[in-house]
DNA sequence: TTTTGAGTTGTTCGA
DNA sequence: GTCGAACAACTCAAA
């Protein structure tokens, strides 16, 4: 061959638009292998999800597609990423290989491996600033969030201009074998992403020209479609992060009153927290990362954690969150929030038991953003929640689903319980409902929805106790 | 080195 | 119904 040869190694960049690494691979005019390596210990791995990699897989073959209206294709090998690369490059005479660096423990131990034998350039970043480029004044990264996003803005801020379309055509890489990717786990048509850059960016241009600037309002009903729905994309890098921030920095322009804009920019910043996080305190994926609360007496129930998994706990903010989360894929972030804290603070399981679930539920599951959710809502982490703030399950559905259109949606035993009348709406507390009015709505306590797992009121008693400051310093 | 101000997302109680 | 204080103390970041 008369050009050079290089492996495109994609991980959670599966896009061609904005992609560093493979503007780097193609530097040069070089013959460009894109290549997808399915690892079992990820894939087939404790904290792994039908739904993910029903998702995952659905975004190579988008992106194969997306490849072959280019005139290149995906490869797709299975294995140790070591061996899988190995091979290619000695097949493919290819000198080089390209990928986006990921920073969660098992890529830097994985890729730790890779680049110390075979010739691995890592170009760009899953983050919009990697760790390690937000730092305080002495070199060590920010552990409180405020002061890290001041320190993440004051940075050049990337522009329209630091973006790029996908580009119009690709050298062909070849004749190398591949792997078909495998058909099974589909995703379930009750989950509501399509795999796929184009349907990335859709959602990022729909989300940013409007919905964005009531994203302030709305972000925590979760009856309402008021978040972008953009984290399994994300998670894939099937849209770059970068090309997030510049779309919410241009609709922040247009609208400088607005505060939507900026209020998802900031939990763009977020994401870049944890991602830091999770690099610089590697330990936060198996212990808590205050010392002071890796004692707190964990109760860990096993019929009542089985009891929030399936949805049973008798709290429908609660059990309908966590049906939405088995049977979608996805939650609302307002009720990631509400079943976190039931989870630990109500029945008081260690937050490692509901990270493991999230994970092996989630399609956007993430090693970061995820840990970083549950160790704020356990008040263990960085930054985190007041020991004492114990989301009410009652009050938090009163208030983030009114009219209990969300608990109805995913709890068909609710359907029939009026949310205004005699003597309040009680759809979020509907043990209170007098036997009549159970039997009249359809649901009646102990035969079609279980009774309350706990009493609020006491378990909030008791976990402020096993919480108290003399108990776990 | 010391000091000072500040810290995602709540709830409950009593006036 | 609404409002402010209490919940507890600690750690971080920066001057």
């Amino acid at each position: 061959m008369t050009s050079e040869t290089a492996l495109w190694w994609l991980r959670r960049d599966l896009r061609l638009a904005d992609n560093d690494a493979l503007r780097a691979a193609l530097a040069g005019g070089r013959r460009v292998v894109p290549v997808f390596v399915l690892d079992p210990a990820l894939l087939d791995g404790p904290t792994s999800s039908p739904t993910r990699t029903g998702f995952l897989l659905g975004g190579l073959r988008a992106l194969d597609a997306d490849l072959r209206a280019r005139g290149s294709r995906l490869v797709v090998r299975r294995g140790r990423p070591f061996d899988a690369l190995a091979r290619l490059l000695a097949e493919t005479g290819a000198a080089d290989i390209y990928a986006e660096d990921d920073h969660s423990p098992y890529a830097v131990r994985r890729d730790g491996a890779v680049s110390r034998q075979l010739p691995v350039h890592f170009v760009g970043s899953s983050a919009v600033r990697p760790p390690g480029t937000v730092l305080k004044a002495g070199g060590t990264p920010y552990t409180v969030f405020t002061p890290f996003s001041r320190a993440w803005l004051a940075q050049p801020l990337p522009g329209a201009t630091d973006l790029w379309a996908a580009p119009a055509t690709l050298p062909d890489p070849g004749d190398v074998a591949g792997e078909t990717l495998p058909d099974a786990p589909r995703l379930s048509p009750a989950v509501p992403f399509p795999p796929g850059e184009a349907e990335a960016q859709r959602r990022l241009r729909v989300f940013a020209s409007g919905p964005i600037d009531a994203y302030d309002g709305l972000r925590d009903r979760v009856d309402t479609d008021g978040t972008s729905r953009l984290s399994p994309y994300l998670r894939f890098g099937m849209v770059a992060p970068r090309a997030a921030v510049v779309a919410a920095l241009a609709a922040q322009a247009e609208q400088p009153g607005g505060r939507g804009a900026g209020r998802w920019l900031n939990e763009l910043i977020w994401r870049d927290f944890y991602i830091h996080i999770l690099a610089h305190f590697p330990n936060v994926a198996r212990e808590s990362f205050r010392p002071a609360a890796r004692d707190i007496p964990w109760r860990n129930d096993p019929y009542e954690f089985a009891a929030w998994c399936a949805g049973e706990t008798g709290y429908p903010i609660v059990d309908a969150a966590m049906r939405q989360l088995s049977e979608s894929g996805w939650m609302h972030n307002r009720a990631r929030m509400i079943v976190a804290s039931f989870l630990v603070k109500d029945l008081l399981i260690d937050w490692r038991w509901g990270e493991r679930w999230f994970m092996q539920q989630l399609v956007d599951g993430d090693p970061a953003a995820n840990n970083g959710g549950w160790q704020w809502t356990a008040g263990t982490g960085t930054d985190a929640a007041p020991y004492f703030r114990i989301f009410n399950p009652v009050t938090q559905g009163r208030k983030f689903d009114p009219d209990g259109r969300y608990v109805r949606r995913w709890l068909p035993a609710l359907a029939g319980v009026p949310t205004a009348g005699v003597p309040t709406a009680l759809v979020h507390e509907p043990w209170r409902l007098s036997t009549a009015e159970q039997r009249a709505a359809g649901c009646v306590i102990g035969r079609d929805y279980p009774p309350p797992i706990v009493d609020h009121a006491l378990a909030r008693e008791r976990t402020l106790a096993a919480y108290a400051p003399n108990v776990i310093v």
